[in-house]
DNA sequence: CCGACAGTTCGGCCCGCACCGAACATCCGC
DNA sequence: GCGGATGTTCGGTGCGGGCCGAACTGTCGG
């Protein structure tokens, strides 16, 4: 029975339009300020600030005050793995595009984006098909990276923690895709990897990304990954937007 | 944008204390008539039936009407899934027991119980614990079941469906020992071939479940469990309550 | 020291909705 | 067909909370 309180007041933090699109905002795996979060969710900053409020004592975000500036980041990976599961399931009742503009978008987040801080999109379950294909990883019975699995990353240069107690690789439904790609440590690697060595880079401020030239060599190359066209977009679009600015190192 | 809407609109389902009690009660995967949520959320019964209404119209439930009753169940195992890991995220901050009977019921649950198909609490935990330690599944690089696992369970004859899309096995953090125990098809018809053999049986109405003294030795024999020992509770305290009639076949 | 900027606090408005009682609609058992 | 039980519909009430503008605090830059 009180179980029901906490369960009610968790989700009470997601039941509004503009706690929800802040904390989708927050999927991308930076820390935004509250003037930030205000834009984007389109309301006057004392209503964004209240909402940082309830999203940091619910403990949903963390908060990182730096001088006049309030960072907010989603509390931890776990947090960012229900948000996902949520929107999963949420997802098939999509509403339809209204502009151009949104459906140039709604392509390229579909295309290639990040889940918090691994790969998804066609891009990303490109990527968990061709390490099925390759016998990377091994789906017949539960989910495990082989043997085969750790040396191919090891060619590539991809390290994996093992300090962690996060699960080393887990499924993650695709949104857009709905299919899994691949999170957990192995994901977080790929993806991590994959911007270090340029393979990627962000189109604009939000989750989307754009395969490199150099990348779609890379990818096809070192991890057998054929990687789908990527539709591209002008930044500009994105200009009207609050920018989001990197904190961590 | 209006992702955050839907995502809104679903969080809303349980961000009610009366919906959230709902729900819950639901995750023992029976079905509930209307007067009887509405008797354990606390609430009338002209509240309760809207709540209903709700529920099914945001595709949380799934509604059977028969003869004058109105059952409602889970639409599914994803949502029953969904609601777990929300709870277990949720129940760090768990408010004190506020009677002997409350705290009696807690320990019950602690101690074996359904997570909608399959077992959780410590025996659930210690099921999975014993099949890690025996080689029936292997933890090393993700999680999947053994040659030898499938061996085992067929020895004991539990069969695994294979016609679904459902994962075969996935962890699923304990809301008590925040530890995983068994989801998935395994999870599910390891808990089903224990309630058949009479291994356990419900203990009064809710989720909580007794290890029977039969089940005791053959879950140590034949899957190499240590089965923690179940308080029990006479029925009785559950009296009070209303009863929720299972309707499948 | 002073403007500009980021964020917070406060007061007030208003909408949504959870809740109930009463009346109504169904269905069951006798 | 007649109680009695299960649910639903309909008004009405009250509370919570989402929102904003205005005033205030604190920080950075010069």
């Amino acid at each position: 029975m009180d179980d029901a309180e906490g369960l009610a007041a968790w989700a009470a933090l997601l039941a509004d339009r503009s706690r929800a699109a802040m904390c989708l905002a927050l999927l991308d795996n930076r820390a935004w300020t509250v003037g930030e979060l205000a834009r984007h969710a389109g309301v006057a900053m004392p209503t964004a600030s209240e909402h940082a409020d309830r999203l940091v004592n619910g403990g949903l975000a963390a908060e990182h005050r730096q001088g006049r500036h309030r960072y907010l980041s989603l509390a931890g990976p776990e947090v960012a793995a229900l948000l996902e599961s949520v929107s999963s399931q949420v997802a098939p009742g999509h509403a339809p595009l209204r502009s151009m503009a949104a459906a140039h978008r709604m392509r390229n987040l579909a295309a290639a984006r990040t889940c918090y801080d691994h790969l998804a999109g066609t891009l990303g379950v490109a990527v968990a098909d061709a390490l099925a294909a390759t016998g990377a990883i091994d789906r017949r019975s539960g989910l495990t990276l082989t043997g085969e699995g750790r040396a191919l990353l090891g060619n590539v240069g991809i390290e994996l923690a093992t300090t962690t107690r996060r699960p080393l690789l887990r499924d993650c439904l695709d949104w857009t895709e709905r299919r899994p790609h691949l999170g957990g440590v192995l994901g977080a690697a790929i993806c991590r990897h994959a911007f270090d060595a340029g393979w990627i880079g962000r189109i604009g401020t939000g989750r989307a990304v754009r395969v490199t030239p150099a990348g779609a060599d890379a990818f096809a190359d070192q991890l057998g990954v054929v990687v789908p066209s990527t539709p591209d977009t002008p930044g500009a679009i994105y200009a009207a937007r609050g920018a989001p600015r990197v904190i961590n190192a």
